[in-house]
DNA sequence: CCTCCACAGGAAGCGCAGGAGT
DNA sequence: ACTCCTGCGCTTCCTGTGGAGG
């Protein structure tokens, strides 16, 4: 006897554990952010200048993964664009992730991209052209000041991962050149219109690699988020429990278990709440009736081999293979005189490994030495390998490259993603 | 002390894709 | 349709640097 079975099925299936899975995904923007109450007042207070047509402080925010900048920066930013809409004043918002928009250029032309579709009346009415990517950056500029000036508009722009901008140096100076000018150039007629940036990153030390000018700019006003402890992610997972889960269905011990687990790998709220619906997905998957501990220890083991793997898989393919290579030679733990095995290695050894992987593995010609040390400083800026200077011991000038995480484990997932 | 090693990282430039201006 | 630009990914060339070797 044959039983049909519908494609969907399997996705029209009752949850028997989860109320509202969305509630639990990382982009689910809770009604109320617990302990983070006197960050969003201090924000507020920085953008409130906004209110009375003036432009708000510059923020930088600066903390680790998952406790709650971006979260903070959104929710105050569109309370206020609530706000200027109430009272009339015009305001822009946009939200600007530079993983993806990774240099001055690429973000002028999303800026814009955002300020026509929220205005294309204007832009049409006004003859603004819409650029893609090739027209001259000055046009870009000149667009952008035309807009902020004809409109009169406040602009804030939320800088996410701040630090993945190449030439931010060169963007935060024309993004302030445009403040300036606008001012300058005001006749009385004129309407008031600013540029505001609100910088994000989870990493302080790309501060020092500032030029002081737009290091000034940027910090005109510097946060630093706290990880959340145990504690404080206990409140905030009970809380997501109240709307993602079914009543009862998840045991008060494995909320306990999961904040002290996602403590532990550095007060990550984001993670937190990924370990626990993993967990309910394992508690759904055996049909139990409930959360429990072992099904947050299970979800523990799967969630990490689950953020391995996805970030490696949108690596560029020659850093992968730049990491496959670096696990090989930590994997085969090429003896040194004395025997003892080694986890770090020259710059020089990864590449010629690079050079004969490259070939081998992947069918292609590898890149020069010059670029393969590119790209070895983004791969340390991801947290995947770390570097340092050769001191003493060593002939010569050169770094030692030490993979971050197992090799063997590296070495499969790279494999499995480049699909050779 | 000087020189050399084994790189680091800046500068210039090259081919390409793709928009602007004509 | 064309020429002129630009950014991007990358190579080539180059100067800088800190310890090792003489």
């Amino acid at each position: 006897m044959t039983t049909k079975k519908n494609l969907f099925e399997e996705h029209s299936i009752e949850y028997k554990i989860f109320e509202n899975k969305e509630a639990l995904s990382p982009h689910f923007t809770p009604p109320k952010l617990p302990y983070r109450e006197e960050e969003i007042k201090r924000v507020v207070g920085l953008m409130a200048p906004a209110l009375k047509r003036g432009k708000p402080t510059n923020i930088f925010i600066y903390g680790k993964t998952g406790v709650g900048k971006t979260m903070v920066a959104r929710f105050v930013s569109s309370e206020l664009h609530e706000m200027c809409t109430e009272k009339q004043i015009p305001l822009f918002l946009s939200y600007i992730n530079n993983r993806m928009y990774t240099s001055k250029y690429a973000v002028l032309v999303k800026l814009l991209k955002d300020l026509y579709e929220s205005d294309k009346q204007y832009f049409e009415e006004k003859k603004l052209a819409v650029h893609e990517s090739g027209a001259p950056p000055t046009l870009l500029y000149e667009t952008l000041v035309d807009y902020i000036e004809g409109k009169g508009v406040g602009v804030v722009v939320i800088l996410d991962e701040i630090d993945a901008v190449r030439d931010l140096d060169n963007l935060l100076y024309t993004l302030t050149r445009a403040n300036d000018e606008t001012r300058k150039s005001r006749k009385p007629e004129a309407k008031y219109g600013y540029v505001a940036v609100l910088g994000i990153s989870n990493n302080l030390f790309f501060k020092k690699k500032l030029d002081p000018r737009s290091r000034s700019t940027l910090c005109e006003e510097e946060m630093i988020f706290a990880p959340y402890n145990a504690k404080q992610l206990t409140r905030i997972l009970m809380d997501r429990v109240k709307l993602g889960f079914k009543d009862n269905k998840v045991e008060d011990s494995a909320v306990h278990l999961t904040a002290a687990v996602a403590a532990k790998e550095g007060g990550d709220a984001r993670y937190a709440l990924r370990l626990l619906r993993k967990a309910g997905e394992i508690a759904e998957a055996n049909d139990s009736k409930s959360v429990s501990e072992k099904d947050v220890e299970d979800a523990h083991k799967s969630v990490e081999e689950d953020i391995v793997f996805e970030s490696l898989g949108t690596l560029p393919e020659q850093q992968q293979v730049i990491l496959l290579a670096l696990a090989d030679l930590t994997a085969n733990g090429t003896a040194n005189l004395t025997g003892e095995k080694r986890n770090q290695f020259t710059s020089g050894e990864v590449y010629e490994e690079y050079k004969k992987v490259s070939k081998q593995v992947v069918k292609e010609q590898p890149r020069s030495m010059r670029w393969v040390r590119e790209y070895l400083n983004e791969l340390e800026m991801l947290g995947f390998i770390s570097m340092q200077f050769s001191g003493k011991g060593s002939r010569g000038q050169t770094r030692l490259v030490e993979l971050g995480e197992d090799p063997k484990k590296i070495k499969e997932f790279i494999l499995r993603s480049l699909k050779v």
